[in-house]
DNA sequence: CGAATTTCCTAAACCAGTTCATTTTTATTT
DNA sequence: AAATAAAAATGAACTGGTTTAGGAAATTCG
């Protein structure tokens, strides 16, 4: 059935029992989004995590002379939100916009509170997720320090070609932190040597 | 008594109640190191997540061409380890080094495994705790993105003017994403004008 | 389908930040 | 207090990546 993806997302962290399960099902409401869509903007405070079950989607920010910085994609089986804005529940400074037509499940933050304190064990689940999450985003950390433009995309042409390429080339260019004319450099070079 | 500090972090996230603090006190080692000493070195499996009682460290990647590229810095009252090598339990990339003699409180990773079964609300305080460092990470990774050197090197002056004055500059510089030598320009440019 | 809009590519001038080489200052050790 | 090592400063030459400005493809949508 439409939550089985999610289940076994979970399933891979934590056993719940069936009863655990249906307690938590209630807390799940599908939303169906058309590309180009927003589902978080600035100003507006986060309200849910969204899991996708199908599409894509990029968070990104737009900085004081206009420039985008893409934060995150997410697409089958990824996660995504404004982290800041939703944990505070504060205004949102990213924008979060579906690059396909795409179906989430969707968490409501207070609903979120509300099961972490019926069902232990998710707790034990969004601390684990949460924790490789945290490792996830140093290593990028990392690989913005240590490596030139042309290694990081190479590395992640390796690591997420299902990615790569399904967005844009300006969202990659803005993801790995070069210019869209800088990334034409790069393609350029190598269809130059082979 | 000497755990004061360590209780008071967890209590400003979940309340314990005396008997769990008395079954979470002998999970708590202390340690001494002195200046320049190593607690995490590249190539070995990083054991335990450290508070710091008193001192300062660095946390930082030597890369392929020698360079330094500092990830985080930890003052009395925060946290410090090889985030990756230590809930992978794998390898260290990772140097971290005492800036100054200090003292610490060391969970072992083990241990940590065990009182999180023991005491369900630890669950909850780790979850948090890596929430918070998560949203702290993604704002460093856009302000890196979207700021230039000398509007980070404002920013980290400002916010955090107790790690500024306190550790050294090739570090400062490091964790920033430039050159010393950049940061000598950036001084100097600043005393020229006032 | 055809028009409009979005995305992608190219090339030259430019600049923020690096590299290299040397000197000065500040800590650390004996 | 002298000797040594570590850290910070300086300046000139350089480079990885940006900017600006344009045109060519590819999508989208009425």
């Amino acid at each position: 059935m439409e939550y089985d993806p999610i289940l076994e997302y979970i399933a891979r962290y934590v056993d719940l029992t069936d009863d655990e399960i249906s307690n938590l099902i209630p807390f799940f409401k599908t939303k169906k989004v058309k590309k180009r869509q927003f589902i978080v903007q600035p100003g507006f405070v986060c309200k849910h995590k969204s899991y996708v079950v199908k599409g894509a989607f990029r968070a990104y920010l737009v900085d004081s002379q206009g420039k985008e910085h893409t934060l995150a994609f997410a697409i089958e089986d990824w996660w995504i939100s404004d982290y800041s804005s939703l944990i505070y529940q504060e205004p949102a400074t990213l924008f979060v916009e579906a690059l396909e037509d795409s179906v989430l499940i969707q968490i409501d933050f207070k609903d979120e509170q509300t099961f972490l304190r019926e069902i232990p064990k998710m707790e034990k689940f969004e601390r684990i997720i949460t924790q490789r999450s945290l490792a996830f985003q140093q290593k990028r950390l990392l690989s913005n320090f240590t490596k030139t433009a042309e290694e990081r995309y190479d590395e992640f042409i390796n690591k997420y070609s299902a990615i790569a390429n399904r967005v844009p080339q300006y969202a990659l260019a803005s993801y790995l932190g070069f210019s869209t004319e800088y990334l034409s450099k790069i393609r350029n070079r190598k269809t130059l040597k082979s």
